[in-house]
DNA sequence: GCCGTTTTCGGCCCGACTGTTTTCAGTCG
């Protein structure tokens, strides 16, 4: 059993808690451990073999920990079967409808019997739930409206996608004079391969223009909210954006709030709390004890009709921070956190500053050793990819088509990549290759029987060999997970491409073990890619924390099938960045001159 | 259910907005 999937498991049991009414502690627990072993570097199948005691895991207490144990040797969790027969695990997708909560989805199924989305439609159709107590007409329609929401929940825009929107939503919100500063926050400032929703912050000195212009955005659906100082639209059917318009002396604190993650912002707040000093979205504020013992009465109260920031005036006197981020984590004694590493991951530990001083950068990046020319599914010519990498300052890249099993693509026999490579030759001939090399490469297919597509005496005669799995995906875990063994112990390959075969948003990774290859992987000394395709993203940032922790080095690449996608580069450096990578840790930040030995001892 | 510079019990991040209420609960991020 994966750790995704004893996450899942605790996920469940955290939604059927909450719908049970229980403690929403108890609930937090399931839901933090849950993230934590989603994260973990290591696979907690492993651990346990180890003999290694879980319960060192912040996060992980006795309980989860013998949970844990429970899955990864039966496949099943007692306690939440127990609690499957009293709940009906349906109801679950009805917390995707927007507006519903535990709360309500268990009063819909208390008085009603609803089990799921169908029956919670014919039941708002049939006017049951407007008389629900705590329901009403209005409700009662969000939910029909919602529901085609709920179907489509989960569903979450690429990196590529979401830089498009952001665009649009920059350039329609700066048509306003009346917009001063603005950021993107969240998760997509996070840098997180992909985007559930669209968080942007303003600030202005006329909320109320910046906020009817937003909702004027040309491709909104529907607008969810409008506050003073909080606005919601959707926009592409399912996907939300939101818009906060804060005050200067609070930008860094609202900046550092709204980029999350909730678990960092959770945390930080924790830190906060034991020197004394208390942050939210307005700044650092120092707690003096008057401020404890009257808490009750003078705390900005939710009943108050004053919602303006500036009821929090009380505290404001207390202010120590908020401004500029930096100073928000200056004031905690903290260093500067740089966003992609907010995930409460290792953003804590003692060598930070060191990790993030040296952190991987696109400039880092010397080559490319991944990419498609016109002799298989590439639409631009070698000659036309060297010169666009030469554009884009990189002084090496690999020409990786495909091998002839692919032949949607047309993909390439020994007699045509022989012929290539002579093609490559005489091109490096012509040149000056202390300047620039292209690499003699083939991104080789692994066959559905573990052989590797081309004969071995043609792969010998190659610089750079990727071995990808592009059939047969639908094959066992270990069947799978054999073949990519077999390719990473093969005597000519270099590096193991796209290794899950994820497509995002589109198709699921194929089962495979990855604890298996990242061993073998270091154990070869072969490279595992993090293919910096949006569509793809693959390794994932959790895949790469566990392969630099066993001491596999990564290489970076676009997979270009033309000479724009060459810009892909930066989406697989964010990958790398989240996972805390270092430029000595990727293969493709060697200089020219390192590569021509590197390769060397790769094979 | 987890955790401990207040350490085995008693806390656990905090504020905005909406709808259903008549002063607040639920939801969301």
């Amino acid at each position: 059993m994966q750790n995704a999937e004893i996450a899942d498991c605790f996920d469940e049991m955290a939604d059927l808690l909450e719908i049970s009414g229980e403690s929403p502690f108890r609930i937090k627990a399931y839901r933090n451990g849950s993230q934590v072993i989603r994260d973990l570097p290591e696979s907690v199948s492993q651990l346990i073999g180890d003999g290694k005691d879980l319960t060192k895991i912040d996060g992980i207490g006795s309980t989860l920990a013998e949970k844990s144990k429970v899955l990864i040797e039966s496949g099943h969790l007692p306690a939440l079967e127990e609690l499957r027969k009293k709940i009906p695990t349906t109801l679950r997708t009805l917390l995707r409808v927007p507006g519903l909560g535990a709360k309500k989805v268990a009063v819909l199924h208390r008085e009603l019997g609803v089990k799921d989305l169908a029956e919670l439609k014919v039941a708002c159709e049939s006017n049951l739930v407007k008389d629900l107590k705590g329901f009403g007409a209005k409700t009662q329609q969000a939910i029909l409206d919602g529901m085609a929401i709920a179907v489509a929940a989960g569903q979450r825009l690429r990196r590529d996608q979401a830089d498009q929107l952001v665009d649009q939503l920059r350039k329609h919100l700066l048509e306003n004079t009346d917009v001063d500063r603005i950021e993107f926050a969240g998760s997509y400032r996070r840098g997180k391969e992909t985007i559930g929703d669209i968080d942007i912050l303003v600030t202005s000195q006329q909320p109320e223009s910046v906020m009817q212009h937003f909702c004027t955005f040309p491709a909104t659906q529907e607008v969810i909210a409008q506050g003073e100082t909080k606005s919601s639209i959707r926009v592409q059917e399912s996907f939300q954006v939101d818009l906060r318009v804060v005050e200067a002396d609070s930008w860094g604190a609202a900046l550092q709030y709204f980029t999350g993650s909730k678990e960092h912002n959770v945390t930080l707040r924790g830190l906060a709390k034991k020197q004394g000093l208390k942050v939210n979205e307005y700044g650092v504020f120092r707690v003096d004890e008057s401020d404890e013992k009257s808490r009750g009465e003078t705390a900005p109260s939710k009943s108050s009709k004053s919602k303006s920031p500036t009821s929090n005036s009380a505290t404001l006197a207390n202010s120590i921070s908020g401004a500029e981020e930096q100073s928000v984590y200056h004031a905690l004694g903290l260093p500067y956190i740089l966003p992609e590493f907010r995930e409460n991951r290792f953003e804590w530990e003692e060598d930070y500053e060191a990790r993030a001083s040296s952190i991987i950068q696109l400039p880092d990046i010397r080559g490319d050793l991944h990419m498609h020319t016109t002799a298989t599914d590439g639409v631009n010519s070698i000659e036309e990819m060297k010169a666009a990498a030469i554009a884009r300052g990189l002084s090496y890249i690999a020409i990786t088509d495909h091998s002839k099993r692919v032949s949607m693509a047309r993909g390439l026999d020994a007699e045509r990549v022989l012929s290539q490579w002579r093609e490559i030759d005489a091109i490096n001939k012509a040149s000056d290759t202390s300047a620039f090399l292209i690499l003699k490469g083939i991104e080789c297919d692994i066959l559905e029987n573990g052989e590797m597509d081309l004969p071995d005496e043609v792969l010998a005669q190659a610089d750079w060999v990727m071995a990808s799995i592009h059939y047969g995906q639908k094959q066992s875990r270990e069947q799978i997970t054999d073949r990519i063994l077999g390719a990473i112990a093969h005597p000519s390959v270099s590096a193991i491409s796209h290794p899950t075969g994820r497509l995002l948003g589109r198709r699921e990774a194929y089962q495979v073990d990855m604890d298996a290859v990242i061993q073998a992987a270091a154990q070869h000394k072969k490279l595992l890619e993090i293919n910096a395709s949006p569509m793809r993203l693959d390794l994932s940032d959790v895949h790469c924390m566990a392969a630099i922790a066993a001491g596999v080095q990564l290489v970076i690449s676009t997979d270009a099938h033309s000479t724009g996608e060459l810009d892909a580069m930066h989406y697989g450096i964010q990958v790398a960045r989240r996972a805390g990578v270092q430029a000595e840790q990727v293969f493709n930040a060697l200089t020219l001159e390192q590569v021509k030995l590197g390769l060397k001892r790769h094979r």
